[in-house]
RNA sequence: GCUCCCGUAGUGUAGUGGCCAAUCAUGCAGGCCUCUCGAGCCUGCGACACGGGUUCAAAUCCCGUCGGGAGCACCA
């Protein structure tokens, strides 16, 4: 027999993302539809990547739609801001569509949904609504007639209402098992300015009709949405239906827990406004910008969302896998330096020079190395080294790249340059010379480390650096006073 | 209360009836490495929620239970 016959084999394990299904031969139209309430966060970023991924695939069209139809919800810098953010993660959008430019074909389908006896007028009280939709009990104004209904539509129009006292209403099946998917309001009044359309409209459309009538217009193929959306998705297929429109492909993916990081537009707006946090890119916020600032790339937020994939369970949003993604594309790149946080003063005695380099790039030694000359005056090389590693510990330790050292009574003794140490237990640390420069490390909790950073990363032009033994940075300022950067990860 | 969706290792993921004593990544533990709490290499840990059924054969199909999530707004 043959032999590949006999070797198990294994099933192809497969790549990237699931097909799309009824993929036509134009591609596929998507979109991506934010409230613009603020910058995009690590939570929208996966809606965007996963469109970008399926346009590029099967090629067609990003459509981004700014769903702007509740003016209380809209942060105007939002418009500039999204689009910003959708450049940085690298989406290809090819077209820019906001909903408040938009009204006109919303009416225009609600009176024809109106017309076809698909919707009705009604001025019920708000509660007692919900209540009879509760117990399946149809209110008085869902079977009135036609003459009655576009009454009501006039007088809504032309002023005689006052929010919140008339809707605009679609007729689903007052009978559906589902409470979700009784009647539902898809026209009201809001009385508060539109921060791009000022007073110039009244009568605004809720999700569910403008989303549809949107999805429609625009040729959507394919839309992915949150789980949390699938009830409004059957409620928007009672419009298309209506409409005689055809649906476009619905697929819902599941929730994202995300821990450790704040993605509440309020609760960011509110900070930054209070002064709790430094602005949208404040490293304890979950917005893009705060990612980029702490040096993640979004080559890694695209590699993690598309390995999570569109399934409709819930996950676990993991910082763990991320950073594995994005130390990956970084660390090939980042220099390597010495920072020392919390420094202590160390003379080291019984050596007049010590000598050391230590490569720049450990994997692409042609790329230089640091060098350390150090010199005794009066006896004494002085070197700092963290405080946490050598603060009233004695013993044999390797000063990384450098030397060893005995510390003993609190004081610190060349011992010689064997790495022989090393095997017999000495602790590698690494260190700072005599001559460095004031280091700042923000944490992603917010606090600062003050420490000292070796010269030589003055030298240096990389955006990212990884501080050795304490992990990966992006350095935001670097000058002979100083330097400034953000911690990422390890 | 009603309705819908979901349930593979710590996390994410592959798998749609036999090739699964279950894939890959990450994580964790240990080892190697003339020097990092990084990288690389090697080894190990770790999962089909539970119970019935269908079938020669089930992670894969059916039913029930349990668990998780969502919706029932004139927000999106």
């Amino acid at each position: 027999m043959a032999p590949e016959l006999l070797e198990k084999k294994k099933a192809e394990r497969r790549e990237g993302l699931p097909p799309l299904e009824d993929v036509g031969g134009n591609g596929v139209v998507m979109r991506f539809a934010p409230n613009p309430s603020g910058p995009l966060h690590i939570g929208h970023s996966r809606v965007v990547i996963l469109n970008d991924e399926y346009v590029r695939k099967y090629g067609g069209k990003f459509i981004v739609r700014m769903e702007d139809t509740n003016p209380a919800k809209v942060y105007p810098e939002a418009y500039d801001m999204i689009p910003e953010d959708m450049d940085w993660i690298g989406a290809k959008v090819h077209e820019y569509v906001i909903q408040s430019d938009r009204f006109d074909l919303y009416y225009k389908v609600a009176r024809e949904l109106l017309e076809s006896g698909h919707a009705y007028m009604c001025d019920c009280d708000q509660d007692e609504w919900r209540e009879k939709k509760a117990h399946k009990i149809a209110c008085p104004h869902r079977d009135q007639p036609l003459e009655k209904n576009l009454e009501m539509w006039g007088r809504m129009f032309s002023g005689d209402y006052a929010e919140g006292e008339v809707s605009f209403v679609i007729k689903t099946d007052i009978n559906h098992p589902n409470p979700a998917l009784r009647d539902f309001s898809a026209l009201r009044i809001v009385e508060e300015p539109h921060p791009r359309k000022g007073t110039k409209y009244r009568i605004y459309p809720l999700m569910n009709l403008s989303v549809a009538v949107d999805d429609h217009y625009l040729g959507l193929t394919h839309v992915l949405r949150g789980k949390d959306h699938q009830n409004n998705t059957f409620r928007q297929e009672y419009i298309f239906n209506y409409m005689g429109w055809k649906i476009p492909h619905y697929i819902h993916y599941g929730r994202v827990k995300i821990e450790g990081a704040q993605l509440s537009t309020s609760v960011m707006k509110e900070g930054i406004m209070d002064g709790t946090y430094t602005g949208w890119d404040d490293v304890r916020l979950g917005t893009l910008r705060a990612l980029k600032r702490r040096g993640i790339r979004p080559e890694a937020i695209r590699k993690y969302w598309v390995e999570v994939g569109v399934k409709q369970v819930d996950i676990q949003f993991s910082w763990e896998n991320l950073f594995a993604y994005n130390r990956e594309i970084i660390e090939p790149e980042a220099e390597r330096y010495f920072f020392v946080a919390d420094p202590v003063r160390m003379e080291i005695t019984g050596a007049e020079r010590i000598t050391g380099e230590a490569p720049i790039l450990p994997n692409r030694p042609e790329n230089g190395y640091r060098t350390y000359n150090l010199k005794a005056t009066e006896g004494v090389i002085v070197v700092y080294a963290p405080g946490k590693d050598v603060g009233g510990k004695e013993g044999l330790f390797r000063l990384k790249d450098l030397c060893n050292i005995e510390i003993k009574n609190g004081r610190a003794i060349f011992a010689g340059n064997d790495l022989a140490a090393i095997k017999k237990g000495a602790k590698i640390i690494h260190w700072t010379p005599a001559d460095s420069l004031p280091g700042e490390l923000l944490m992603p909790e917010g606090t600062k480390l003050t420490g000292l950073v070796e010269r030589g990363i003055l030298q240096g032009s990389g955006e990212m650096v990884q501080f050795e033994r304490m992990g990966f940075a992006r350095i935001e300022k670097r000058g002979k006073k100083g330097i400034k950067a953000v911690f990422a990860h390890r």
